[in-house]
DNA sequence: CGGGTTTGACCTGCGC
DNA sequence: GCGCAGGTCAAACCCG
């Protein structure tokens, strides 16, 4: 299909948007990604841990994204058309390009899924979101939420659902990068890596790749103490996906907020990242 | 009253 | 050409 250029990848970007709880499954949850519960323990067993250490290194040679994300001048990276020429993409590429003037490409925007084990469904990550839109996904009982970043010049969408094979797994995706810093700062240290997570989405994809290639075992303990009824939000684990090329797979194991240092597996990653997006005061790092 | 959510309608592309 | 599915719009509604 069009991947041609992905790597090693075992699937098509579109393919994954089209039905994310079936990819993960399919592909994250058993082809080597961490899932790890809310103290941090690592639930289903990982394909040889190199897997996350050396990922298939996405091809990138990304264009420029025109114009669309005006906002965001941070250059997304992700290709923005089916380069590939071949089939138009399934949901998930075309989809971006709808609602639009008939005639016109909406440039797409980068993309970073990641799951989350936690019981609600609207993680907090730092930014204000407002739902604009709720469909019923096909071959999932679970509905799909879509978000819009509420800064009117960030375009940055995201969209919510639950793995219909693991009803506990929330899937999240984030399309754009933000144009602003976070308006809000969660405090638990269960929102640590979410919020990171946040960051990296709107990180240019040197950012992702970089974590990319320090992914480890996410560290043995893991508070997640959540401020919200999310008393289980756990860590992630993340296919992740950019249009047809920007694919990522990135372990942000949560770190202690407090007393002790976030794995210098994590956090060295977004250094300059996280210093731009996350304040330091919640980083702990210095 | 302003901001966010809900929900049905609408649009668009793809597969058959 | 038609039906299906994903994504978005926008009016109505809710809440602080």
């Amino acid at each position: 299909m069009a991947m041609a250029g992905a790597g090693d990848w075992p699937f098509a970007a579109d393919e994954a948007y089209a039905d994310s709880s079936a990819i993960f499954a399919e592909l994250g949850w058993a082809n080597g990604l961490a899932v790890v519960d809310a103290v941090g323990e690592l639930l289903p067993p990982l394909d040889p841990p190199g897997e996350l250490a050396t990922p298939p290194p996405p091809p990138l040679d990304l264009p420029e994204t025109p114009a669309g994300s005006s906002a965001d001048g941070a250059a997304s990276s992700c290709s923005t058309d089916d380069a590939d020429g071949g089939k138009p993409a399934a949901a998930f590429t075309e989809a971006a390009s709808k609602s639009l003037t008939p005639g016109k490409k909406r440039a797409r925007q980068p993309r970073f899924a990641f799951m989350t084990k936690s019981e609600i469904d609207h993680l907090e990550d730092g930014y204000r979101w407002r739902k604009y839109g709720q469909k019923a996904v096909k071959n999932s009982p679970f509905p799909r939420s879509y978000y819009r970043c509420t800064n009117s010049k960030c375009t940055v969408k995201k969209r919510v659902e639950r793995s219909s094979d693991d009803p506990s797994v929330v899937i999240t995706t984030y399309e754009g990068q933000h144009s602003h810093h976070t308006v809000t700062f969660p405090r638990a240290a269960g929102f640590s890596h979410i919020h990171a997570m946040a960051a990296l989405a709107a990180a240019p994809f040197s950012a992702h790749q970089q974590l990319y290639s320090n992914l480890q075992p996410p560290p043995p303990t893991m508070p997640l103490a959540a401020t919200t009824p999310a008393s289980s939000s756990s860590l992630l684990q993340l296919p992740l996906h950019c249009n047809h090329e920007l694919q990522v797979v990135a372990s942000c194991g949560g770190y202690r907020s407090s007393s002790s240092s976030p794995p210098a597996s994590v956090l060295p990653v977004d250094k300059g990242l996280l210093d731009d997006m996350v304040p330091r005061a919640m980083r702990h790092d210095g």
